[in-house]
RNA sequence: GAGGCCGUAGCUCAAUUGGUAGAGCGCCAGAUUGUGGAUCUGGUGGUUGUGGGUUCAAGUCCCAUCGACCUCC
């Protein structure tokens, strides 16, 4: 019994099904992880993920590590028994954060127009522009990353070393590199620069992995592909995290604001040089026609904040809606006030078997706690039973006219 | 009954000595990709209670009227 088998290949694209073997159980590929930051996919039970669909959910390595901290997960015996979820779990390295907290928040404030971040990259050191910047509350050097909590201000510091060693006290069944994932835009020097680093952080990463002898279960552990929007520097980096002797790849740095041709084309660029053998995720995404277009190039697993996110703030996956809306209505529209059937006709799930959608409407106006949950088990449902549906597919042989029929 | 005070957007309120009526919230719409249950971006919205008058010009000054509230008898 290997870590992942592929059972069936798409003879018209990369597309491929398969099976993750982990000591927590089979994860059928290719599967939508929900991600769950602080050891819960907020507003939903562990039961309602498997009564959904859900096979592996993610939690996060930097949220655990300052609240409620590695001890107190330790002494449930890691993150399954912490959160009641007994199957597969994979833990993300913190490596985001780096970005999230740092350079990226830049391109997510408005304020900053990308152009602008470009610039100062091409003309600033990173720790230049961060000076200039004091929201950024992290500080990458080539050893690791100095942040300072969201929670308190505290100062911290993540190295490969640490991050590993977190992420084993956590317990994941599947842990990744510590990597830096850099913002868009991202000049050519500073996207190579941070390569570098990534790929020395990778082999520091996969080290530590090796030190580690006791593990209650195995502990499988993917590196990760970074090189921004330059199809030469991911290629570069797929071929050096895939000669490293990973047992998966993560493909990182996309949907960070980059037009979706270059997230294809990051995705492009690095497929062929991972092992064919070796499952590939595709991180934070994403968008219904992003996993399609990643399933078709060889990507086999996604996470992604957005059914979760979006399902909080009411806007819910529907059937009917078109791609042009990313195949999402908004509930607090006014048309669905006075709606006595369910929000989705052609939705199983619990939300549209049992509540109208002026019922729904209702509860987000109200600012009601059950429209996190409904709303989120809906999107969750419908992000998680599309991805089993491509898989069947797959299998069919029919995944192109799928692909065709949600994407024309 | 007498005196006082106030009526401006759906709501709560702004608007210099008279000079193009604004804001917040709500409402409508959009954004949201390895999560700060957050945030951001637009948009709709008014015969300034009503009717007169003064003035080049009135939310603002004058008169009347309707309504709310306060005090006193």
């Amino acid at each position: 019994m290997s870590f992942f088998d592929i059972t069936h290949k798409d003879n018209r694209s990369s597309a491929r099904v398969g099976v993750i073997r982990t000591d927590h159980g089979d994860i059928e590929t290719p599967v939508f992880m929900p991600v769950g930051t602080q050891a819960t996919v907020k507003a939903l039970t562990p039961e309602d993920l498997l009564d959904l669909g859900a096979e592996i959910i993610l939690n996060n390595t930097y949220h655990l590590y300052l609240r409620p901290g590695t001890g107190v997960i330790e002494s449930f015996g890691g993150v399954h028994g912490f959160q009641h979820w007994s199957r597969p779990i994979l833990t993300d390295s913190g490596g985001f954060q780096v970005f999230s907290l740092g350079l990226g928040k830049l391109t997510k404030q408005r304020k900053v127009k990308h152009d602008l971040l470009a610039e100062s990259l091409a003309e600033f050191t990173v720790e230049e522009v961060a000076l200039k910047n004091p929201k950024i509350l992290a500080k990458v050097d080539e050893d690791g990353v100095t942040f300072r909590s969201h929670l308190d201000g505290s100062t911290h510091r993540f190295t490969p070393e640490i991050s590993l060693e977190i992420q084993h006290k956590l317990g994941a069944d599947i842990i990744l590199a510590f990597d830096e994932c850099v913002p868009y835009p991202s000049n050519r020097k500073y996207a190579l620069e941070s390569l570098e680093r990534t790929h020395n952080w990778a082999k520091r990463s996969l080290e530590t992995h090796k030190l580690n002898k006791n593990q209650p279960y195995k502990q499988f552990v993917f590196g990760i592909v970074q090189g921004s929007v330059y199809p030469d520097l991911r290629a570069k980096s797929a071929r050096f995290i895939g000669g490293l002797g990973f047992d998966g790849f993560c493909i990182g740095g996309v949907s960070v604001g980059e037009p979706k041709s270059e997230m294809y084309k990051a995705i492009e660029s690095s497929v062929p040089f991972l092992d064919a053998c070796k499952p590939r995720h595709l991180l934070g995404v994403g968008d219904i026609d992003d996993i399609f277009e990643a399933i078709e190039r060889g990507v086999d697993m996604f996470d992604c904040v957005s059914p979760t996110r979006l399902g909080r703030n009411g806007s819910l996956y529907h059937s009917q809606a078109s791609r042009a809306s990313k195949f999402r209505v908004n509930i607090l529209g006014e048309g669905y006030k006075t709606q006595t059937d369910p929000l989705d006709p052609e939705c199983s799930c619990y939300t549209c078997a049992n509540y109208s959608a002026a019922y729904l409407s209702h509860l987000y106006r109200a600012d009601e706690l059950l429209a996190y949950r409904l709303g989120s088990l809906h999107n969750v449902h419908f992000i998680v039973n599309l991805v089993k549906k491509i898989r069947q597919s797959i299998l069919n042989g029919d995944f192109p006219l799928l692909k065709q029929k949600w994407l024309s």
